[in-house]
DNA sequence: AACGTAAACTAACAATCGTTAGTTAAAATT
DNA sequence: AATTTTAACTAACGATTGTTAGTTTACGTT
């Protein structure tokens, strides 16, 4: 069963809450006070308050680990690869400015689904490492500890949602091409 | 009047709290239990719980402004006051692991001080910016929008404290020499 | 017109929150 | 030895938390 046009409304303003203050701070009643209702009414469309964070989280991992395969199965080098993942990560956090907030913030406030969430994570970050691993094995990434590559990209990357609304006039695509130049080639002229 | 020594175990032991669930999600109950006493005994050494928080962000933004006051201060090129901003985060963030978490997630939970930390941020953004910019006019630094740049290693250096207790095996002089590496001349060979 | 359903409501629940008041026991100071 | 101070305690406070039960209202379907 999909969800409810009205319980995604619900899961649109508790994210927009999240990002303010975070998961823990942000109450039922705050919630339905910027729906226009009454806490209790929010029972109507959901289980609890924790299903909300679940949603949030779960829905946006798995949209990174599809848009990962899908790079991973490419044949193409592995700059490249690098590329389409930062594509992948402007992509997914501009239209997602609010969830990425908790998917970065509150994941550890997950009780059924936290282990699902970490192996989801360290799927990932494997699959990530493996992509620069290569790179260095076929020369064309510097031979440097690919944990620190990693590390590096990857705070930029997970970073974006908090830096992407104050640079909406900003085309996604011109700023995945400016990350790419500067996360691959550096800074220094 | 400096805090006494009891007062400062208690900040140290909230700051682990803090950095595993939130400030929001701790409760002084939690502090209390890790340090052995009750709740209210907490109050003979503190105010409330908020100047916890409050001593935890405020003495760290200040350790980063005064740390990078003397990197300007100092008549060296932009590359070069770069990679002392890196050994700058590289320090603090390795002694104040748990404390850099609130620093990053907790701020908006600061009240009396909030506007003062939101000041300390922007001036040291800007100082970071203007660093970067006078590289770019000196021709030291690509020709790349600025903000993307301060964005792209700021991210990175406030990650710094989720990643370096797992690395606690590495000297934090290579840390930071590999992340000026990374982060200056980028990964592509 | 009668019925069923969806989605709001009021009222309240037990649990937990930060915090205060008043007390006690030990340690430091006089 | 007498006293003050420090730092713990017990007990409780009013407020707020997520959530449940039962009720009402409006609307689409029979």
């Amino acid at each position: 069963m999909n969800p409810s046009p009205r319980k995604l409304e619900i899961i649109s303003v508790a994210s927009t809450l999240f990002k303010e203050k975070g998961y823990s701070a942000v109450t039922m009643r705050d919630i339905a006070k910027v729906m226009g209702i009454k806490a209790a009414s929010l029972y109507n469309h959901i289980e609890n308050k924790e299903e909300i964070l679940t949603f949030i989280i779960i829905s946006l991992a798995e949209e990174f680990i599809d848009g990962l395969e899908k790079i991973k199965s490419g044949n193409n080098d592995c700059i490249y690869k690098l590329k389409q993942i930062i594509i992948l990560h402007v992509d997914i956090s501009s239209r997602n400015t609010n969830g990425m907030a908790s998917l970065n913030n509150d994941w550890m406030h997950l009780k059924d689904q936290l282990n699902h969430y970490l192996a989801l994570r360290m799927e990932y970050e494997n699959s990530f490492r493996n992509i620069i691993s290569k790179g260095i094995l076929k020369n064309e990434i510097k031979n440097i500890n690919p944990d620190i590559m990693v590390f590096s990209i990857l705070s930029t990357l997970r970073s974006l949602y908090l830096w992407v609304p104050k640079k909406d006039d900003m085309e996604p695509t011109l700023l995945a091409a400016n990350l790419s130049e500067v996360l691959l080639k550096g800074i220094n002229k």
